[in-house]
This record gives C-alpha cells, structure tokens and sequence, in this order.
DNA sequence: CTGAAAGCGCTAACAC
DNA sequence: GTGTTAGCGCTTTCAG
C-alpha cells in the first residue's frame, strides 16, 4: 500500500568521465571551466554532462573541498538599525557557513558616497569569492559590481538592486509592490476622511526608496483620490534630520491624516509625531520592524510595518552565493524574499 | 584589512573515537543509540563526546548513509484547495529529498474521522521513518501519535497541531495570531460603521480553526465593541455547505458588515456574496491564497487574505524531520512559519 | 561486545 | 593536456 518512489539512479562524475571516455579529473576541470583542456575536449564533456543530466552531488563537494570560501559584505555605515540587523544576521548565519566551508565578513561603506563604494567594492577583486552589497544604483556602482564579475566574483545585491549590473542575483523584496501595499493599506485606515498625505524618504538616489515611493504614489492616485499627497521629503535615513522635519511638516498641515515613511530615520518621526499629540489621528506606516518600529506599533503610533525579513535575507543571500559559486540547483521559491505586513496583532 | 575568521577546527568523529579509545564504529553506535555497546562504554563515550562539543558533520553523514530515510506525509482527504497545494509541494520538494537521500509519498485520509486517522497512522510504524501528519487534534489521534513515536518514528505535525502529543515539532503558523489579525484587519477596514460581523469555520473539532476563532473573537470584542459578532457557522469546509449557509445569513443579516471566514469552502462564501449583490460592502477575511482566493481579492470581493506558506511549509517539515532523525541542528528561526498577509496589492 | 576496512561522490595534489 | 590517487568525515558490512 506503500509505495515508495524507486531511486532514480543518479549520475555521478564517474558516470560521466566513463562515458566521455575521459578522467575524473578532466570532468571536473570542464565543470569548473579550468584551464588546461582541449576545447574539443570541453565541448565533449559538456555534451555528456548535458546527455546524462548530471548533477553535482553538493554534500560530497563540500566534504572534498580543501579552502574555504570567502564572502564579503558590503553594508552601508552609520547608524541605521535595520542595517545593524543584517549585520547581526551575517553572524549568525556564520557557523552554517562554516559547515559549509565557508566564511563571511562584513565591512561597512558609506552609501551615499557612490565612489568610496565603488572604489571599495573594486578593491575587492582577488580577496574573496562571493561580495553581497547592499548600495546605491549609480553608473559607478555599476562599473565595480560588473568588474568584479568579470573577474569571476559572484556578487549578489541586496535590499537595494542595481538591475543594470551584471549581478549574479537580488534578493530582496519588490520594493515597488511594498509601496503599493503602503497605500493599500494607510488609504484603508484612513477611510473616508479627506486630507493630506506625508512622504518621508531617504533620498531619491536610492532605488529602493525610489521604487517605494512610485508604488506609493502610483495607488494613492488612482485609489484614494480624496487624499492629496504631499512633497517627500528627503532625510537622509537620520532622526536628526527627520524630526525637525517632520515637525515642521505637522505644523504646517493641519489637515495631515497619513504619513508614509520610506526608508530609516523612523525614531526621529516617531518624536514628533509623539510630541505634536496628533499620533493617534494620523495614520502612520513606515518599513523594518526593528525595536523601535515595534514599539510604536505596540503604542499606537505606528499603524503598520512593512518588513522584510533581514535574516532570511543574509541567508538567502549566502545560499545563492555559495549554489552560484558550486553550480548547484537553487529552488527559486525558497529565495524568494516576502514583505511582511505587521500590524499591532501578528508581532512575531 | 580583510580579516577572515580563522578556522574553527571542528572534532570528527575520529577524535572522539581516538580520545575515547574507542574504534569509530562504537561510537557511532552510541551516537545512534544501536545495541550491542556495554553501558559502562556508553556512558564513557557520551561524556568524550560531551567534552569534545563533537557535532557530526551532516554532509558526511549523508553521503556515506546507504537507505533512504522514508517520511510520510499524511493529509486530509477531499477537495480542499490549501491542502492539494500541500501535495503538490510535496511533490516538489522530491528531487531535493532524493539527493538528501530521502523519499516521501503523500497519503489522503478522512479528517473529520479521528479513529480513521489514528488507525492509519498506528498502520505506518515500521514502514517508514518519518510521519507528517496533519490532523485532528482527539485522544485517538493523539494516542496514535505517541505510540508511533515510542517506537522511534520522527512525527512533525502540520497546519494544525496536536501539542498534548510527543510530536518532536509542530510546523505551521500561531492560529491565534492569525484570528487576532483577522479581526484587526476586518475591524479597521469596515472603519466606523456598525453592524454584525458573520462567522463561518469548517469545525469546531479543528484545532486551528477553533485558535483562530478564539484569537478573532478575544480582539472584537476588546476593540471593536461596535461591531457585534454573529455565532459561528460550521461548514465542513466544504462550498456545497457553506454556500446555502452564507446566502441564508446573508438574507438574514441586513446589516451585516463584515464577514471571516476561518476554514475552506470560500468558493461557496464567494458565490453566495457576489450573487446578493453586496460584496462590496461587505468586508470579507478569508485564509490561504489559494487561486480562487486570489480571484476574489483582484476582484475586490475578498479584502485580504491570510496565508500560510504551503511551499514552505512542506520543506520546514522535511528538514526538520530529517534533521531531527540525524540529530542535525536546526535554525528556529529559519523554521517559523510566518503568516503572511495578502491585499490586493502585495499578490505575488 | 568491539574493531578494521571499504566505500559514498567529489576535490586537489601530483604525475605523466 | 590529461590521468592517478589520496583523502574529506561518516556509515556499514564483516570479522573477531
């Protein structure tokens, strides 16, 4: 009554080194596009490998293999906490990486400096296997990252795509689709009250923000026409930029019935939004669920988070970097990286 | 600059074997508990191994194993959407099984029939090494369960737990959590209005739909007073029920302003709404993206969806399963399974 | 009861 | 250019 699945028998490089008629040794050389074969040779292989299906076997290569393979980090410095996050998570993620053969640093590099991350991720180059970044789209950005590919670097960006590059992955949510579920969900809390709308940012210069904000906007237009919205205001991702600037904002408009905040900065926009006693009238909705942003949920203050998870994330990120160095299958599924929505009730 | 961390250098098991004096076959025999070791050795061995923080190497493991390890999934039978994806998953989570070198088959057994499920599960020992089971939570089941597990078969439970169990994990997400967001969601989208708020779950028998109704109804009462909630429905979870069910209330209910529905059978509520006409004034909570419920929420008839991921689900529960058989390490924070929230604007 | 020894499928020296 | 060979750390016969 039980019938389990026969083995599929698999191929292994034995199979294929005997029916290519060549050594196991040549097989793995045409696998890895080492030097050292014939190209007829390596044509050969490769039509076998393809005929017979072959897979690798990943828990045998990682047993066989002598070095370790090195990744880096490349994550913005200053005082972002959500950042922070993703810096912890590195480190977690470092004993399976270990299993793995495999080792992770993480090094922090101003953002908003497109050269200084563009001069660092080019230094790079010869030091480590894998660099995952978390940067800027600029053309420089783009040069580095498509330098280091050249020189068989796997990079992967994260958070933040640079989709021009020839980056080998992204992982990150749809930054896009989160500005939309941002205005699906704070033009619903509203609800038939007219009024303006408040947009605080990073910077435009950031692609994630930029794509956040045209989904905002996007949905915002054609949904809820009954709520105007207001000029972003750009804060550089600091509290001690968004505060004032916020207070100013709530000052101004008397009729602020929703606030949108796109990027970090969000302790500063929690003060004032505290100190003008207007919090539980205006409906606020900002992104990471660090402790703060968790806090102000729990309070009131904040009436959804919009999340992406940093420590699937780093992992993903480390998956696909170590499956695109090996070759292995990855289940695209698995990787993909969801939005969460929080609100006061589903705090993990 | 760069600096990698140096190598941890990891005990084998052939240390442990050597500062035990002791051959490598020995201790692994005490590692996995097999006969035919003296006590005195045994208890000698564990200590070395406690000493060392000898942890086996997984990929090793595998590649030396010879049997596949078997596991189990059971599920309900009938023609619950959420629970054919569960299947399928199964089905695609295969290959990676294989080369894991495990198997897995699915078999469909009544729910609603406890000693049905008790009995076939009481039927798998001995024919497999892992069961996944999702099921009822009754005294039968349960018994069934534990005596499973007394002779050494590995039982995850899924989507529904069975907590008073010896089940070595429960993979799915907080039910009650789930209720509680239903109710916020709903409460905040119907807004000001007040009126009745309908509720339709498959039983009450249902370990997860009786969380989740208990989560829902502890936050309408406590925050939205104004809304009065109507008693449960039970539906089976089948449409050709729930359907006739709904129309009624729906005639009924003149003021009807919301409605959760907890289990399946949404494509009986769907209809029933679009044919009164007044889905669009309705707020209507629903659970699992399954494709209808995705229609619905396109549509505008459903307003949000809460899902449980059954691709994730389904490969938590095999690495779990497996991890637990071979005494790997797990990541608890890679296993939670979250509840996503779905709006028409973050479908994916 | 316990130990020796043969692999699992691959990588990486080293030899030809 | 290409082949041989010695392991990686574990499981699993098979001998004692």
């Amino acid at each position: 009554m039980i019938v389990l699945m026969s083995d599929p028998p698999r191929t292994s490089l034995h199979d294929v080194a005997r029916a290519a008629g060549v050594s196991l040794a040549t097989v793995d050389r045409v696998l890895h596009g080492r030097a050292g074969v014939r190209e007829r040779t390596v044509e050969h292989v490769r039509a076998v490998v393809e005929r017979l299906g072959y897979r690798p076997d990943p828990a045998a290569a990682r047993l066989a293999r002598k070095s370790r393979t090195r990744v880096v980090f490349v994550l913005p410095s200053g005082t972002n906490t959500f950042v922070d996050m993703l810096d912890k998570q590195v480190h977690a993620v470092l004993p399976w990486l270990a299993e793995q053969r495999a080792t992770a640093v993480v090094q922090r590099v101003d953002v908003f400096s497109p050269d200084a991350l563009a001069r660092h991720l080019v230094g790079l180059r010869g030091r480590c296997d894998a660099v995952v970044v978390m940067g800027q789209d600029h053309p420089l950005v783009r040069a580095a990252i498509d330098e280091l590919v050249a020189h068989d670097v796997v990079v992967v960006t994260l958070v933040s795509d640079v989709p021009s590059s020839r980056r080998a992955r992204f992982v990150g949510i749809d930054n896009v689709t989160a500005g939309r579920t941002a205005a699906s969900l704070l033009g619903r809390f509203v609800g038939s009250r007219a009024g303006s709308v408040g947009i605080v940012m990073g910077s435009r210069a950031l692609r994630d923000h930029a794509e956040r904000l045209f989904g905002f906007e996007q949905v915002m237009a054609t949904e809820y026409p009954h709520l105007s919205l207001l000029p972003p205001i750009e804060g550089q991702d600091l509290s001690a930029r968004t505060e004032p600037a916020v207070a100013k904002l709530l000052q101004r408009e008397t009729g602020l019935v929703g606030l949108y905040s796109i990027g970090a900065g969000n302790r500063g926009i929690q003060a004032a939004l505290e100190r003008s006693g207007r919090a539980d009238r205006i409906v606020w909705i900002c992104h990471e669920l660090t402790p703060q942003a968790r806090q102000a949920l729990l309070s009131g203050v904040a009436d959804a988070v919009i999340n992406q998870d940093a420590g699937h994330e780093v992992r993903s990120a480390c998956r696909l970097a170590l499956a695109t160095l090996s070759g292995e299958r990855v289940l695209p599924d698995q990787e993909r990286i969801r939005l969460d929505i929080f609100l006061r009730d589903n705090l993990p």
